[in-house]
RNA sequence: GCACCCGUAGCUCAGCUGGAUAGAGCAUCAGACUACGAAUCUGAGGGUCGGGCGUUCGAAUCGCUCCGGGUGCACCA
């Protein structure tokens, strides 16, 4: 594949091309066996910048199957890769490897690919357009988000903007669990609002939710009855009184996404899975499979429940596909476990022609992991990956202090009270600073201090000191469009300072695939935060070495320095794009 | 008892499908503002990568096994 003709210049992966070429160009020159897989040859940024600016280990992962020496292989490989004009030093080092040294050039020339591509540049296509489902808040429609709920949403919805810029046709989904006992909980809760809207006094009894979200349901409730509903028993209202407020909820949780800048593209119902066959046409196919069994599970080792009886079931048997015992599909009762509709919402995306599914849980549903994998893998025949990704918990904090949430003391910190306290962007770009399978601490004073202490402001600041310079520049007459940055010569970029903030630069693109491929934004937040590092620290070499100023006396040179400065921007506000955070033109 | 996640500098954490002398920030110490925005930067000290065994040219990374912390374990979602 030919980035360049693409524009989405990915240096790292254009070398390790050549580095390919010539490999395959060595077997059937008979320097080397022919036929060995070249998949594990890799060209990566050396750790030590004392090593040159690219390394290859392809000596020393081909010298075993060619059964040669590390160093013979390298010493071949870099006599061949010295002629590229694109590469101006290669040196043999250590066990085996070889360092590269780039022409100046080709650093400046990710520059001027960045310039032209915008927001786009680093866009990968590892994806290849396949089709892949992320099923992530999936919040009990029972009441307003909570903070708990706010990182996994965050995560999700990075998760998608990275996975779609690397090449990915994605959906995002919300799964409402609308068919459980919980929605007829929130019912009787509503019901009680009803009466105390008109003027009868509510009966909150333990195990409703005494929540005063559910006031202005109450009220809504009387408006669309009257007193009709009054004195009659349950089984009179509860289907509609349960459909009503679940709707009136989902609304409720729809606006709080859109207050944290979440998109979905489906919101799919649980209640609606029964009643059309879909349950009972999955656990149908698991059966014809053979996975469908009646039995009996032997009693969990060490801690036992009280009530523990041994009874006979109707189980998945999820062992042959990994899991550690099989599960129950069905309740002694002869209804559904919560588990069979889960069986057929998964189903239901497999039958869609999703080519990879993502699942995000909180780390509390850690256990069910392995049956939910086991499921997918039996339904789809093995065709169709399940990720599923673990959200650890959030420690809330406040000025350095134990942040405790209590439903009972009032201080239940919902996801509209984070959201308007810090700001969207600064919630989402904190939640992004760790990876999804580590416990994350989020203090409410410390998130607003302005300080490299912060990486959100950090981040901003670097992004704001490159509007201030190009503002400068455009008042003394220079031409800062992208399309002129773009059509100008850069190679008077040629000091190390620059020449390393370019290289990080092209960087970037190598960033996202390693980030796609792993489902990790966090990797984004991270490299975001390294790279503006980098501006700050070339920005404070230039009080000693004027030459380094982005603005010059000399327009012409001016208008180089800025095509570097304005790059930097533009990586900034792609990553911030994928993080879903807005970049910032001036700090106040 | 079993399963999954975690264990890296005093603290909070990165570490790119196994790569070279393990990196940041905070804290500590020493420096840099007649400023393209010092809300920043430069430098120093600080490590048995929880312990052990193994796989191999090479292990923080993979496997086994202990130790320590978290989460979850039929008929709730």
């Amino acid at each position: 594949m030919d980035s360049q003709r693409t524009g989405q210049m990915n240096l790292f992966s254009d070398i390790r091309a050549a580095v390919i070429t010539e490999l395959d160009a060595m077997m059937a020159a008979g320097d080397l066996p022919a036929g060995l897989n070249l998949a594990a040859v890799a060209v990566e940024p050396p750790r030590d910048a004392s090593h040159g600016d690219m390394a290859t280990n392809a000596a020393m992962v081909l010298a075993k199957p060619a059964g040669m020496a590390p160093r013979a292989i390298a010493d071949l490989l870099a006599a061949r890769l010295s002629n590229d004009p694109r590469i101006t030093d290669v040196q043999v080092a250590g066990p085996g490897f070889l360092n590269l040294s780039l022409a100046p050039v080709e650093w400046t020339r990710v520059l001027t690919a960045a310039l032209q591509a915008g927001n786009n540049f680093g866009r990968a296509n590892i994806g290849a357009g396949l089709k892949v489902n992320i099923e992530f808040v999936s919040a009990n429609p029972t009441g307003p988000m909570h903070v708990g709920h706010v990182r996994g949403a965050v995560f999700g919805d990075a998760l998608a903007r990275l996975l779609d810029f690397a090449g990915y046709n994605v959906t995002r989904e919300y799964y409402i669990n609308d068919g459980g006992a919980q929605v007829d909980v929130l019912a009787r809760s509503a019901y009680e609002r009803y009466r105390e809207a008109l003027g009868q006094t509510p009966e909150i009894r333990e195990g409703l939710y005494p929540g005063d979200y559910l006031i202005p349901v109450g009220q809504a409730m009387q408006d669309k009855w009257g007193d009709t509903l009054l004195g009659q028993p349950e089984s009179v209202w509860l289907a509609d009184v349960r459909d009503f407020a679940t709707e009136m909820m989902m609304q409720m949780i729809r606006d709080d996404l859109a207050l944290l800048n979440v998109q979905m593209d489906v919101y799919s119902s649980e209640k609606a899975l029964y009643g059309t066959g879909q349950i009972e046409a999955a656990i149908g196919k698991l059966k014809d499979m053979g996975l469908i069994y009646e039995g009996t599970l032997e009693p969990p080792k060490g801690k036992l429940p009280d009530d523990w009886e041994a009874r006979e079931q109707t189980l998945f048997r999820s062992t042959a596909h990994g899991d550690d015992v099989d599960r129950p599909v069905m309740k002694s009762d002869g209804a559904w476990t919560y588990f069979a509709p889960d069986i057929a919402y998964h189903y239901n995306k497999v039958q869609r022609g999703f080519d990879q599914l993502i699942d995000i849980f909180g780390a509390d549903h850690g256990g069910y992991v392995k049956r939910m994998k086991a499921a997918v893998s039996a339904l789809s025949g093995g065709r169709v990956p399940l990720d599923i990704k673990l959200i650890q918990l959030v420690k809330l904090w406040k000025g350095g202090e134990p942040f405790k949430m209590s439903k009972r003391a009032g201080t239940f910190v919902t996801l509209r009270d984070v959201v308007e306290q810090v700001g969207a962007d600064v919630t989402r770009f904190v939640m992004l600073t760790r990876k999804n399978d580590a416990p994350l601490d989020f203090d409410f004073a410390k998130v607003m201090e302005q300080s490299k202490d912060n990486p959100v402001f950090y981040v901003q600041y670097a992004n704001a000191r490159i509007n201030s310079v190009m503002r400068k520049a455009t008042a003394l007459g220079v031409d800062t469009s992208d399309a002129a940055l773009g059509a100008r010569d850069l190679s008077i970029l040629n000091h190390p300072a620059e020449l390393h903030l370019a290289q990080k630069i092209a960087e970037w693109p190598r960033l996202v695939e390693i980030a796609a491929r792993g489902n990790e934004p966090h990797r984004v937040a991270f490299y975001l935060y390294e790279l503006a590092s980098d501006l700050h620290s070339l920005w404070n070499r230039a009080k000693d070495a004027p030459e380094l100023r982005f603005v010059q006396d000399d327009l012409a040179t001016t208008q180089a320095k800025i095509a570097l400065a304005r790059s930097t921007g533009v990586v900034i506000s792609a990553g911030l794009a994928i993080l879903g955070v807005t970049p910032v033109e001036e700090m106040r």
